[in-house]
DNA sequence: GACCAGGCACATC
DNA sequence: GATGTGCATGGT
Protein backbone atom coordinates (compact mmCIF):
# COMPACT_ATOMS: atom_id res chain seq x y z
CA UNK A 1 0.00 0.00 0.00
CA UNK A 2 1.47 3.13 -0.99
CA UNK A 3 1.43 6.22 1.77
CA UNK A 4 -1.28 8.01 -0.32
CA UNK A 5 -3.32 5.11 0.65
CA UNK A 6 -2.66 4.22 3.63
CA UNK A 7 -3.11 8.36 4.70
CA UNK A 8 -6.78 7.88 2.77
CA UNK A 9 -7.82 4.67 4.43
CA UNK A 10 -7.02 6.34 8.07
CA UNK A 11 -8.68 9.27 7.42
CA UNK A 12 -11.57 7.65 6.41
CA UNK A 13 -11.80 5.69 8.89
CA UNK A 14 -10.98 8.23 11.43
CA UNK A 15 -14.65 10.24 9.94
CA UNK A 16 -16.47 7.34 9.50
CA UNK A 17 -15.90 6.84 13.24
CA UNK A 18 -15.63 9.85 14.92
CA UNK A 19 -17.47 12.45 11.88
CA UNK A 20 -16.60 16.50 11.03
CA UNK A 21 -15.06 17.62 14.48
CA UNK A 22 -16.39 21.27 13.47
CA UNK A 23 -11.90 22.59 14.04
CA UNK A 24 -11.40 25.25 14.98
CA UNK A 25 -13.84 25.85 18.13
CA UNK A 26 -13.67 30.16 18.15
CA UNK A 27 -15.92 32.33 16.68
CA UNK A 28 -13.54 34.66 14.96
CA UNK A 29 -10.18 34.59 13.58
CA UNK A 30 -8.63 35.99 16.09
CA UNK A 31 -10.28 34.27 18.74
CA UNK A 32 -8.74 30.90 16.96
CA UNK A 33 -5.23 32.30 16.96
CA UNK A 34 -5.59 33.69 20.35
CA UNK A 35 -6.46 29.75 21.71
CA UNK A 36 -3.66 28.58 19.54
CA UNK A 37 -1.02 30.20 21.44
CA UNK A 38 -3.01 29.63 24.96
CA UNK A 39 -3.54 25.51 23.49
CA UNK A 40 0.38 25.31 23.60
CA UNK A 41 1.20 22.27 25.76
CA UNK A 42 -2.47 22.42 27.39
CA UNK A 43 -5.60 20.66 27.77
CA UNK A 44 -8.03 22.59 25.50
CA UNK A 45 -10.52 22.79 28.58
CA UNK A 46 -7.81 24.63 30.49
CA UNK A 47 -7.67 27.35 27.46
CA UNK A 48 -11.71 27.42 27.35
CA UNK A 49 -11.69 29.15 30.74
CA UNK A 50 -8.82 31.47 30.00
CA UNK A 51 -10.57 32.20 26.50
CA UNK A 52 -14.32 32.71 28.53
CA UNK A 53 -12.31 34.83 31.67
CA UNK A 54 -11.33 37.43 28.34
CA UNK A 55 -14.83 37.17 26.65
CA UNK A 56 -16.55 38.03 30.23
CA UNK A 57 -13.83 40.81 30.60
CA UNK A 58 -15.38 41.94 26.76
CA UNK A 59 -12.29 41.80 25.96
CA UNK A 60 -11.30 39.57 23.09
CA UNK A 61 -9.74 42.55 20.44
CA UNK A 62 -6.57 42.93 19.51
CA UNK A 63 -6.33 46.50 20.78
CA UNK A 64 -7.89 45.61 24.11
CA UNK A 65 -5.24 42.63 24.85
CA UNK A 66 -2.94 44.70 23.82
CA UNK A 67 -3.25 48.26 26.00
CA UNK A 68 -4.11 45.68 28.65
CA UNK A 69 -1.19 45.40 31.65
CA UNK A 70 0.59 42.45 31.97
CA UNK A 71 -0.47 41.86 35.16
CA UNK A 72 -4.45 41.81 34.47
CA UNK A 73 -3.54 39.59 31.38
CA UNK A 74 -1.62 36.90 33.43
CA UNK A 75 -5.03 36.99 35.76
CA UNK A 76 -7.23 36.22 32.65
CA UNK A 77 -5.35 33.60 31.19
CA UNK A 78 -4.30 31.74 33.91
CA UNK A 79 -6.17 29.46 34.04
CA UNK A 80 -4.40 27.82 30.67
CA UNK A 81 -0.84 27.30 32.52
CA UNK A 82 2.26 29.07 31.75
CA UNK A 83 0.39 32.40 32.26
CA UNK A 84 3.05 34.98 32.79
CA UNK A 85 5.02 33.34 29.57
CA UNK A 86 1.69 32.95 27.41
CA UNK A 87 0.90 36.38 28.71
CA UNK A 88 4.58 38.06 27.18
CA UNK A 89 3.79 35.62 24.08
CA UNK A 90 0.48 36.56 23.49
CA UNK A 91 1.66 40.30 23.20
CA UNK A 92 4.13 39.68 20.92
CA UNK A 93 1.24 38.42 18.43
CA UNK A 94 -0.54 41.39 19.31
CA UNK A 95 2.23 43.99 18.60
CA UNK A 96 3.00 42.29 15.00
CA UNK A 97 -0.94 41.90 14.34
CA UNK A 98 -1.93 45.37 15.62
CA UNK A 99 1.40 46.73 12.95
CA UNK A 100 0.54 44.48 10.25
CA UNK A 101 -2.91 43.92 10.07
CA UNK A 102 -3.80 46.96 12.44
CA UNK A 103 -5.35 44.13 14.69
CA UNK A 104 -7.44 42.50 11.99
CA UNK A 105 -6.52 39.06 10.91
CA UNK A 106 -8.65 39.50 7.87
CA UNK A 107 -6.67 42.44 6.70
CA UNK A 108 -3.86 39.78 5.81
CA UNK A 109 -5.92 38.04 3.33
CA UNK A 110 -3.82 39.58 0.00
CA UNK A 111 -0.77 38.45 1.88
CA UNK A 112 1.04 35.31 0.61
CA UNK A 113 1.35 31.79 2.82
CA UNK A 114 5.06 31.72 2.67
CA UNK A 115 5.88 35.70 3.83
CA UNK A 116 3.16 35.61 6.12
CA UNK A 117 4.63 31.77 7.86
CA UNK A 118 7.77 33.24 8.26
CA UNK A 119 7.08 36.07 9.95
CA UNK A 120 4.63 34.31 12.13
CA UNK A 121 7.79 32.38 13.18
CA UNK A 122 9.53 34.89 13.92
CA UNK A 123 7.76 36.33 16.81
CA UNK A 124 9.09 35.04 19.88
CA UNK A 125 6.50 31.78 21.36
CA UNK A 126 5.10 30.92 18.31
CA UNK A 127 6.39 27.83 16.47
CA UNK A 128 6.09 25.84 14.27
CA UNK A 129 2.76 24.29 15.38
CA UNK A 130 1.18 27.65 16.42
CA UNK A 131 2.18 28.99 13.35
CA UNK A 132 0.46 26.79 10.97
CA UNK A 133 -2.78 26.73 12.99
CA UNK A 134 -3.24 30.13 12.58
CA UNK A 135 -2.33 30.21 8.99
CA UNK A 136 -4.87 26.76 8.40
CA UNK A 137 -7.32 27.73 10.74
CA UNK A 138 -7.91 31.29 11.18
CA UNK A 139 -6.52 32.24 7.50
CA UNK A 140 -7.49 29.37 5.55
CA UNK A 141 -4.10 28.47 4.22
CA UNK A 142 -3.14 24.84 2.60
CA UNK A 143 -0.76 24.34 5.67
CA UNK A 144 -0.69 20.75 7.41
CA UNK A 145 -1.15 20.97 11.49
CA UNK A 146 1.65 18.69 13.06
CA UNK A 147 1.50 18.20 16.73
CA UNK A 148 2.95 15.20 19.05
CA UNK A 149 -0.49 13.33 18.06
CA UNK A 150 0.79 13.58 14.55
CA UNK A 151 4.06 12.16 15.17
CA UNK A 152 2.68 9.29 17.43
CA UNK A 153 0.29 8.17 15.14
CA UNK A 154 2.52 8.42 12.10
CA UNK A 155 5.34 6.44 13.67
CA UNK A 156 3.62 3.52 15.51
CA UNK A 157 1.39 3.39 11.77
CA UNK A 158 5.15 3.29 10.22
CA UNK A 159 4.69 6.19 7.89
CA UNK A 160 7.26 7.40 8.62
CA UNK A 161 11.21 6.25 10.52
CA UNK A 162 11.98 8.25 13.52
CA UNK A 163 14.12 10.33 13.52
CA UNK A 164 12.32 13.19 11.90
CA UNK A 165 11.48 16.66 12.56
CA UNK A 166 8.67 18.82 12.09
CA UNK A 167 9.16 19.40 8.57
CA UNK A 168 9.68 16.31 7.42
CA UNK A 169 6.23 15.37 8.94
CA UNK A 170 4.56 17.84 7.47
CA UNK A 171 5.73 16.94 3.95
CA UNK A 172 4.68 14.24 4.40
CA UNK A 173 1.25 14.80 4.86
CA UNK A 174 1.47 17.58 2.45
CA UNK A 175 2.61 15.49 -0.38
CA UNK A 176 0.62 12.75 -0.35
CA UNK A 177 -2.58 14.31 0.24
CA UNK A 178 -4.77 16.68 -1.73
CA UNK A 179 -3.79 20.27 -1.09
CA UNK A 180 -7.57 21.01 0.70
CA UNK A 181 -8.19 23.27 2.90
CA UNK A 182 -11.10 21.61 4.25
CA UNK A 183 -9.42 18.31 4.36
CA UNK A 184 -6.59 19.57 6.39
CA UNK A 185 -8.24 21.00 8.69
CA UNK A 186 -10.40 17.95 9.39
CA UNK A 187 -7.69 15.70 9.52
CA UNK A 188 -5.82 17.27 11.74
CA UNK A 189 -8.74 17.57 14.01
CA UNK A 190 -9.42 13.85 14.26
CA UNK A 191 -5.98 13.24 14.34
CA UNK A 192 -6.46 15.14 17.87
CA UNK A 193 -9.17 13.15 18.72
CA UNK A 194 -7.86 9.51 18.29
CA UNK A 195 -4.76 11.07 20.25
CA UNK A 196 -6.83 11.56 23.15
CA UNK A 197 -8.56 8.54 23.10
CA UNK A 198 -6.33 6.23 22.14
CA UNK A 199 -2.52 6.97 21.03
CA UNK A 200 -1.08 8.40 24.34
CA UNK A 201 1.58 8.35 25.68
CA UNK A 202 0.83 5.13 26.69
CA UNK A 203 -1.10 3.61 24.32
CA UNK A 204 -4.44 2.27 24.48
CA UNK A 205 -4.14 0.50 21.51
CA UNK A 206 -6.70 -2.66 22.02
CA UNK A 207 -10.01 -0.60 21.02
CA UNK A 208 -8.45 1.75 19.09
CA UNK A 209 -10.23 2.46 15.34
CA UNK A 210 -7.09 2.33 13.57
CA UNK A 211 -6.43 -1.01 14.33
CA UNK A 212 -5.47 -3.28 11.52
CA UNK A 213 -3.87 -0.65 9.42
CA UNK A 214 -0.18 -1.60 9.95
CA UNK A 215 -0.22 -1.00 13.90
CA UNK A 216 3.08 -0.52 15.05
CA UNK A 217 3.47 0.32 18.78
CA UNK A 218 6.77 3.04 18.78
CA UNK A 219 8.87 0.98 16.62
CA UNK A 220 7.90 -2.39 19.00
CA UNK A 221 6.33 -5.38 17.49
C1' DG B 1 0.16 11.31 43.96
C1' DA B 2 1.67 10.46 39.30
C1' DC B 3 0.73 11.40 34.79
C1' DC B 4 -0.83 14.04 31.00
C1' DA B 5 -2.21 18.07 28.11
C1' DG B 6 -3.58 20.52 20.57
C1' DG B 7 4.93 23.82 22.47
C1' DC B 8 8.52 26.87 22.62
C1' DA B 9 12.81 29.25 23.86
C1' DC B 10 16.96 28.99 25.91
C1' DA B 11 21.07 26.84 28.27
C1' DT B 12 24.52 23.62 28.01
C1' DC B 13 27.40 20.17 26.24
C1' DG C 1 23.73 20.09 16.15
C1' DA C 2 21.67 17.25 19.72
C1' DT C 3 19.81 17.00 24.24
C1' DG C 4 17.92 18.83 28.63
C1' DT C 5 15.09 22.05 31.24
C1' DG C 6 11.75 25.69 32.76
C1' DC C 7 7.31 27.20 32.24
C1' DA C 8 1.94 26.15 35.51
C1' DT C 9 -2.86 25.02 35.74
C1' DG C 10 -6.34 21.50 36.10
C1' DG C 11 -8.41 16.87 34.95
C1' DT C 12 -8.00 11.73 35.34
Amino acid sequence: MTTQEQLKTLYETLFETYGPQHWWPGDTPFEIAVGAILTQNTNWTNVEKAINNIKHDAALESHILHSMAPEKLEALIRPAGYYRLKAKRLMNFLTWLIANGDGHLENLAQRNTHDLREELLAISGIGPETADSILLYALNRPVFVVDTYTARMATRHGLIEPPFDYHELQDLFQSNLPQDIQLFKEFHALIVQIGKNFCKPKPKCDACPLNGHAHEIDGER
